[in-house]
DNA sequence: CCTACATTTAACGCATCGGCTAATTAACGA
DNA sequence: TCGTTAATTAGCCGATGCGTTAAATGTAGG
């Protein structure tokens, strides 16, 4: 059923291996080979770990020579936080007046309103 | 495998019911019957649901009588977006300044520091 | 005690996931 | 053109996820 954006991006995430590609990318691009180096797992593994990754958004691809190199797109984790943010006022209690705040500054979107996922 | 505390509340994420269940729990605490109401699946299959939820930490449970009631407990959602604002420089280029600016305000723990997952 | 109501557990089916090895594709370079 | 290296695809397997229906459990209340 996972056929909406955030179920993809949510579930990409729930992977420790993926996460560990993801923090490895922060650093800077990297091959296929080079992403599987610190793992137990094979290539063709982390080959579809990465095809999970570019579904969902969180990398994307380019090809040089031989080599495809991965690189970070955290635009998903952008969606992702901002569905948490949802919730923000229910656990930190200063959260309104920081938000009010941040917007202030930011001038971002009018605030998502009311999406119920 | 997902066996670590990040891939779990993740994964309870992945879920378009689940996310739907603790928005509708963002509005007050509700029964099991009450919170499958709207969804055309099974009670069994809501129950299971708030399984995954509990275990994850999303809700706490209590009973009264024999129903029982769900609550939001939003604190995994903290931990969740606390690992991904490491990758928030990445995608906000007035981060830094403001991250620096609410740290000053809130007083938080001493920053995240290395936990490549 | 017996019934009704709320919820969970059991047992099943089917799809997807994450791993593997073997085979294939793609590009380079001698 | 042939061999090498990089990466993906194919096919398999066991585990898990999410749904179902039927049965069991727990609690209240006549």
């Amino acid at each position: 059923m996972a056929t909406d954006r955030l179920s993809v991006i949510f579930s990409a995430l729930a992977d420790p291996t993926r996460r560990a590609i993801l923090a490895r990318l922060a650093d800077g691009d990297a091959t296929v080979t080079e992403l599987a180096e610190p793992f137990d797992i094979s290539l063709p593994a982390i080959s579809r770990h990465l095809k999970v990754l570019e579904q969902a958004g969180l990398i994307t691809r380019s090809r040089t020579a031989q080599w495809r190199s991965s690189s970070l797109n955290p635009e998903p984790l952008r969606e992702a936080t901002a569905w948490m943010e949802r919730y923000r006022r229910h656990w930190d209690a200063s959260f309104d007046r920081l938000d009010a705040h941040l917007r202030r500054i930011q001038a971002q979107a009018p605030q998502t309103t009311n999406d119920p996922q």
